[in-house]
DNA sequence: GAGTTTGAAACT
DNA sequence: CAGTTTCAAACTC
């Protein structure tokens, strides 16, 4: 596929990832073109990361120019070089027996880098910087989105064409058109299809206001200029990706977040979104207002977004995607209304496709060096955040297009606040909780980007981002001493205790809750924010400004060290930062009677251990979150006002039976299995939850439905090492229900509807594909899961097809669900996000990239670890369902033996297994949403899974 | 705001 | 796996 020539230039240094090679042609371009994987895993990303990376380059550049050219080549040429210097800095890590270990440090250092990039962007912002800083605002986006590239020119024709019609149609000039177009083939079937409806708009543009290329050249022009005064070897690599990603920001973020959601599968369906965003376009006031927010957003944004394009490279494309499609769809309705929005539109696209088109080829290279990049996505939680932010924006987005667009930056931004200021959110008009949401799937986000990073050596979505990410990240990474990294050092503590000092400031009690901008107010004083014992930290969010802790290092700039810890404390468990709360939807919600999930089917995972509180404080978890005791409390004299444990157990109970029942009736199931099928759907209840949570939270909803779900009654042991933790997400669901109060229903209608969404994506193989996955992520809940999960690829079992059929129903339900919902942010995202999170790492790159087909494999990574707890119990339940806990309890990510521990289990209990397989999927009809979008994303998984085997061992 | 209580997280 | 310690939040005054 060759890498674009232009690519070429970057991608030379890097001659040689691996991956790069290999995925980088193919999925680079398709990536762009296909708006599966990029969409999916990156709908939301896609509008942050194209963006980020622009200005983020720009303003870097601004800062630490040299750096940042330098970064890139270097990072790209020798990945293995900074993988060292990384580890090296970092710590021990340098244990030559851990190459793996190095791969993945790496990647976080790289999105550590380019979080701490993105900081130091922002100090810049602060700083007189010439450029960047002031004109960002306003005219800024010319001149830094000018370094960006074409995106910027786009968005300033754009503006400007608003203004001036003129300039911006004749701006574009054919000479950029033709090299979109060599570009363009070189990148591939997305940006070719892309390409030839811009240019003939901009051929129309053109003709229709020949020569005014002024604006558009001047802009051009000094994007050029700067970019040869910043990036003068790199202009072609980051400052086109930025410009690719600004405009489409610019242009059509809302269209793109609808698109995300929507276009879970794809982005044709996207389009029609799009034009929306060309409508803004029109206003030329809007525009600019918009512009405003965007430049503001990407600003914040710029560090996670160029994180996030690396990690999610399907995302970049799909932005790409979306704004070249937008703009001919934007075009043709603007056709209609006036020749004027149609140049403009025109010129915007061709901008755009020229940025593309460099960026491309660019990334591409990059790509292959991707490996790198992966980690930028990565990066820390916050970065995650602010790509989840997007996802997350498209989730609460797809609502409302036009508002959420604004809303969606002022999301971004707030998300991009929790890791730097949170002051921005406010400004955005989107209630805080939705920032908390997307805070939470940002940190979703992030573990894929990891994961993608992981996968970066993986070839799928490493070619889109991971070029910008590379660059963006080495650069970064240059910049950003490793000094940062010794969060071990004493003087990083010193320095954030006296930095964050302000202790106690805000702290106030809003306790667990969090504030708009996601910040819990952690007020740690011992553990430096590392420890779970942070609420911030284990929420996966950065602490912010309202946090009163000190010596934190769960800061951006510390990235690697969160990372690590996080890693360190997800090898120990695994649900470590999965969502505590879960709600149980699968056979309410199988069942159109009861279509509303219970509030009772909110549960903690882990439930409480309250001795003395007697669950009405909220010193119980439980409580805190709103949530009724479960049978998986321990508490006594349990007197919680939103659910007494008795009274759970015996609902459950009765539940459960009468589910089984109507089922085993419907299914004819045998008498064996109704017995397993009652313990299983006691436990699906919890998995039901544990999904639940996933829609919120989608890094851990895999956990939380394998696990909780099915094992927790059983065992605690298994469901809680795996399950228990995921506190980060359980956040999500909590803050939902905190925000509503009436949190059950309100999360329960919530997130019901996503996981339903995500259901949908699924589709009913993919649940399938969960439950062997889930058999899988016993063995190996990582990314060996995740590979497994690929072999089994559900649907090929057969006792699936059984399963299909109980839950086939259910999955139809599900799908009959508006596909939006299933494409918003949150549940796709998060879905994601959950997997890359759990893969973490390891696993996530290979999931990353494979592809559509994979859908399920994807998914694995996250839901396979849920799944993977909840088949087992549902097995152990049945036949030998601890077989795959005891699997899955050991280590979940060193275990992940692959497909054929799965299948071995599913032979121990085959029957069983199957059995219980089915029911699981009947149970738990909500995973197969997650896990579709997951697979979307991972439609590279199989590759990933390929590479996930690599990459996790 | 300081001190106490509580239960989760971490450690042994 | 259980017990203990540590920790930070929740709570009280």
């Amino acid at each position: 596929m060759g890498s674009p020539q232009s690519a070429a230039t970057k991608t030379t240094t890097t001659s040689d990832s691996q991956s790069v090679q290999e995925s980088p042609c193919l999925f680079s371009d398709l990536s762009p073109i296909k708006p599966v994987k990029a969409a999916h895993v990156a709908q939301g990303f896609p509008r942050f990361n194209s963006p980020p990376l622009v200005f983020t380059s720009s303003r870097i550049s601004s800062n630490s120019e040299t750096f940042l050219l330098k970064r890139p080549q270097d990072l790209l040429s020798s990945k293995e070089e900074i993988s060292c210097n990384d580890d090296k800095e970092k710590k021990s890590a340098d244990d030559p027996g851990e190459s793996k270990k190095s791969v993945t440090q790496l990647c976080r250092v790289f999105i550590t880098d380019a979080h701490k990039d993105a900081e130091i962007k922002k100090y810049a912002q602060a700083q007189p910087c010439s450029s960047s800083g002031c004109v960002d605002e306003y005219f800024a986006d010319p001149v830094e989105l000018d370094t960006v590239h074409s995106a910027d020119s786009a968005n300033v024709s754009l503006n400007q064409s608003s203004i001036l019609p003129e300039s911006s149609a004749t701006g574009l000039p054919a000479s950029k058109n033709t090299i979109k177009f060599d570009d363009i083939n070189d990148m591939g079937k997305d940006a070719g299809t892309e390409v030839k409806e811009p240019l003939i708009l901009s051929k129309q543009a053109q003709e229709d206001l020949h020569g005014k290329p002024t604006f558009d050249v001047k802009s051009l022009n000094t994007e050029e200029q700067q970019r040869d005064g910043r990036w003068p070897t790199d202009n072609a690599g980051g400052g086109q990706q930025g410009g690719c990603d600004s405009t489409p920001q610019s242009l059509s973020k809302p269209s793109q977040i609808v698109q995300m959601c929507e276009d879970n599968g794809e982005n044709v369906a996207t389009i029609p979104h799009r034009p929306g965003g060309n409508l803004i376009l029109r206003d030329p006031e809007a525009s600019e207002n918009q512009r405003g927010l965007r430049r503001r957003c990407l600003q914040f944004e710029e560090a996670l977004l160029n994180t996030i394009e690396n990690s999610a490279g399907s995302l970049d494309p799909t932005n790409e995607v979306t704004t070249s499609r937008s703009p001919s769809t934007v075009a043709e309705l603007k056709s209609l209304e006036s020749s004027h929005a149609d140049l403009i539109a025109a010129s915007s696209r061709r901008q755009v496709i020229q940025s593309r088109t460099n960026l491309y080829p660019p990334r591409y290279s990059g790509n292959s060096s991707l490996s790198i990049s992966k980690p930028s996505s990565i990066g820390l939680h916050l970065n995650s955040i602010v790509n989840a932010v997007p996802v997350t924006c498209g989730a609460t987005a797809r609502l409302k297009l036009a508002e959420d667009y604004m809303g969606v930056q002022g999301m971004k931004s707030a998300s991009v606040m929790n890791f730097h200021s949170l002051e921005k959110m406010k400004s955005c008009p989107i209630s805080s909780n939705v920032v908390e949401k997307i805070a939470f799937i940002a940190e979703d986000v992030r573990y894929k980007t990891k994961a993608s990073i992981a996968a970066s050596s993986s070839l799928c979505e490493s070619p889109h981002t991971t070029e910008p990410s590379n660059l963006l990240k080495p650069i970064e990474y240059d910049t950003t001493p490793h000094d940062k990294r010794k969060f071990n050092s004493e003087e990083v503590d010193s320095n954030e205790k006296y930095s964050q000092v302000s202790p106690k400031k805000k702290r106030k009690k809003t306790s667990s809750t969090i504030d708009g901008d996601g910040c819990k107010r952690c007020n740690c004083k011992k553990t430096k924010c590392l420890k779970l014992y942070c609420d911030c930290f284990a929420a996966g969010i950065y602490c912010a400004e309202p946090c009163a802790c000190q010596g934190c290092f769960n800061k951006p700039e510390y990235e690697d060290t969160v990372l690590e810890i996080r890693q360190q404390i997800e090898s120990r468990n695994p649900l470590a930062f999965a969502p505590k709360i879960v709600q149980h939807v699968t056979e309410f919600n199988n069942r159109e009677d009861r279509n509303q999930v219970p509030p009772s089917s909110v549960r903690h995972k882990r439930g409480c251990n309250c001795k003395k509180s007697m669950c009405l404080k909220k010193y119980c978890e439980c409580y805190q979150a709103n949530v009724g005791c479960s049978s998986g409390c321990r508490c006594d004299g349990c007197k919680n006002i939103y659910g007494k444990k008795e009274e759970y157990v015996a609902t459950e109970l009765g539940v459960t039976k009468e589910m089984v029942r109507e089922r085993a009736g419907e299914e004819k199931f045998e008498g064996v299995f109704n017995e397993k099928l009652e313990m299983v759907a006691t436990k699906e209840d919890f998995l039901q939850a544990e999904l639940y949570d996933l829609h919120f939270t989608p890094l851990t909803p895999s956990f939380q439905c394998s696990s909780h779900g099915m094992a927790e009654p059983k065992s605690q042991l298994l469901s809680r090492r795996y399950l228990q933790s995921p506190e980060s997400e359980l956040t999500i669901l909590s803050s939902c229900v905190d925000n509503t109060k009436a949190p059950e229903t309100l999360n329960s209608s919530d997130m019901l509807p996503q996981s339903k969404e995500s259901l949908n994506v699924g589709s009913y193989d993919w649940q399938l594909d969960y439950n062997n996955v889930e058999v899988m992520d016993q063995f190996s809940p990582k990314g060996d899961a995740v590979a497994n999960i690929c072999h089994l690829t559900p649907l090929s079992d057969q006792p699936l097809t059984a399963m299909a059929s109980s839950t086939s129903s259910k999955m139809r339900e599900w799908k009959n669900i508006s596909p939006v919902q299933l494409s918003p942010g949150t549940g796709y995202v998060s879905s994601s996000g959950s997997l890359c999170w759990r893969s973490s790492p390891i696993t996530p790159m290979s999931r990353f990239g494979g592809t559509k087909s994979l859908q399920g494999l994807n998914p694995n990574s996250g839901f396979c670890d849920i799944r993977e707890d909840d088949t087992p119990e549902i097995l152990k339940d049945c036949a030998t369902p601890r077989n795959s806990v005891k699997i899955s309890c050991p280590n979940w990510k060193r275990v992940s033996p692959p497909k054929r521990h799965s299948r071995e289990l599913g032979s121990n209990s085959s029957g069983d297994l199957k059995s219980g397989r089915k029911f699981i999927l009947q149970g738990v009809p909500s995973f197969p949403p997650l896990t579709p979008y997951i697979d979307s994303k991972g439609s590279t998984n199989q590759k990933a899974s390929n590479n996930e085997d690599n990459n996790s061992r």
